[in-house]
DNA sequence: ACTACTATTGATAATGATTCTCAATATCAT
DNA sequence: ATGATATTGAGAATCATTATCAATAGTAGT
C-alpha cells in the first residue's frame, strides 16, 4: 500500500483521489513546499486532473485538522500550506520575489519562552516571520 | 491648534472630522491600543458620530501609509491598527480572552539579524506573535 | 468672509479568498 | 457486490476590505 494511502488511514481519513493527489503534490521535493490552495488547485489542472477548487480548500483545512500540514499568513497574503514534518520552524520571506526559506534558532526559541514566562502566559504558539531582500534579489 | 490638528497638518492630510475623531480614538488611553476596523466603527457610532465604516477603513489606511499608524495580523484575523509611537515592539495575545500585550527583547531583535544575514537577507522588517493562555485566563 | 478648486466623504456596489450547500458519486466494512 | 455513509464538484454565500461616484467640506487666495 502506497505512502499516501497510509498517511490518510493513519489519521482516520477516507482514501480518496483528491486526498491523494493533494498529499503527492504537498510531498514533492521541489524548491518550493509552501503552496497557496490556489498554487495545488493549478496543479492539479495541469496533471489534467479535474478536481473543484472548494475541495483543495476543504482537503487541506482537514489537512490541517488532523496534524497533516501547517497553514501559515505570510504578510497579509492568503494562506499557504505546507506538509508537517514534525520539526519546527519559522520562516523568512524574500519581499520581492516571494522564495520563502526556513530556519530554526535554539535562542530565539527558548528567549520566547521565558518572555511569555515573564508575562505570566502559558505559551502554545508563536509565529516569526522575517521579511526582506534574498540574495539574488539585493542587487 | 490642537495635537490631531497638528499631527494630520505634519503628515499632509486635510483636517477632517473622521481623521481627527479617528485619531482621537486611536490616542485614547485605554486597557486596549489595538482596534480592528469594526471597532473603531463602534466607537464612533456610541459617541454619536455619524461617519462611514468605508471612511474608517480608507482613514486607516492613509494612517498607516502616512506612518501615524502601524497594522497587524494576528492569527488569521481582522486587521487591528495602532498608533506608531515610534518604539518597536512586538506582542503576545491570549487565545482565549483576545488581550494583547506588547514586549521588546534585545536578544531576539539581534538573533534576527543574525539569522537574516547568515541566510544572506537584507532585513526589512519582522512580525513576532506569540500565543497561549494570559494569567486571568490559564485558570 | 466669499470663491473656486480639490480632496474627502458616505452609501453602495464590487472584489477576492474562503466556506457552505446540496444533489450526485465514491469509499469501504460487511 | 451491497448499502450506509462520507466525499465531491459546482455554484451560491460570506465576510472583510476596497472601489466608485455624486454630494459635500477644507483651504488657499482674494
Ligand atoms: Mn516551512
Ligand atoms: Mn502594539
Ligand atoms: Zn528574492
Ligand atoms: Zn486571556
Amino acid at each position: 500500500m502506497k505512502l499516501e494511502t497510509n498517511n490518510l488511514k493513519d489519521v482516520g481519513l477516507k482514501v480518496t483521489i483528491p486526498r491523494v493527489k493533494i498529499l503527492k503534490i504537498l510531498e514533492q521535493e521541489t524548491n518550493n513546499k509552501h503552496f497557496s490552495a490556489e498554487n495545488i488547485f493549478n496543479i492539479l489542472l495541469d496533471d489534467g486532473d479535474d478536481i473543484g477548487l472548494a475541495t483543495v480548500y476543504r482537503v487541506l483545512t482537514q489537512f490541517e485538522t488532523a496534524g497533516l500540514v501547517i497553514r501559515h499568513h505570510f504578510e497579509s497574503e492568503n494562506s499557504v500550506f505546507e506538509l508537517n514534518n514534525g520539526k519546527h520552524h519559522d520562516h523568512i520571506v524574500c519581499i520581492k520575489c516571494g522564495k520563502v526559506e526556513e530556519f530554526f534558532d535554539d535562542i530565539v526559541e527558548i528567549r520566547q519562552q521565558k518572555i511569555a514566562k515573564r508575562l505570566g502566559y502559558i505559551l502554545t504558539e508563536h509565529h516569526l516571520n522575517l521579511y526582506g531582500l534574498c540574495s539574488s534579489c539585493k542587487n
